[in-house]
DNA sequence: CCGCTGACTGTGG
DNA sequence: CCCACAGCCAGCG
């Protein structure tokens, strides 16, 4: 038998790695939490990339196998949704997962806001 | 090398 | 509260 070749588009090491430390932090979010992209960006000590968090589950192809739903932007909205072929996946999976939404369709960031500790 | 794009955010009206 | 604008900067063609 032979051994699978790696997949060549796997995550490489590009510069600092800083697309692949975003998929580390979003790792960690816990179910039934979500986290935002400024907070991501800060926490990687990048105040002001949290566009280009936002740029990195968008493109890396392994961004599949990390929990990417659980990222809102800064009002608890969910920017992300079509990534799932529509917004309406992305809820019903955080919904399943027991986050909390608010009246006018955004997630209640008061209650399920988890922010990631040095 | 250059210009455009975008899963963001803060500010101001 | 909603909208428009302007910084932001890593990827990609």
């Amino acid at each position: 038998m032979r051994t699978e070749p790696e997949p060549l588009l796997s995550e490489k090491p590009s510069g600092d790695g800083f697309r692949e430390r975003v998929l580390q932090v979003v790792a960690m979010i816990p179910r039934g939490n979500v986290t935002t992209y400024g907070r991501i960006a800060e926490w990687l000590g990048r105040p002001r990339n949290a566009r280009q968090v936002g740029g990195a589950l968008s493109r890396s192809p392994d961004a599949r196998r990390y929990p990417c739903h659980r990222v809102v932007d800064r009002n608890g909205n969910l920017s992300g949704g079509w990534a799932f072929g529509h917004p309406d996946i992305m809820r019903q999976m955080l919904l399943d997962e027991g986050v909390s939404f608010l009246p006018d369709g955004r997630v209640d960031l008061a209650e399920c806001l988890w922010e990631p500790e040095p």
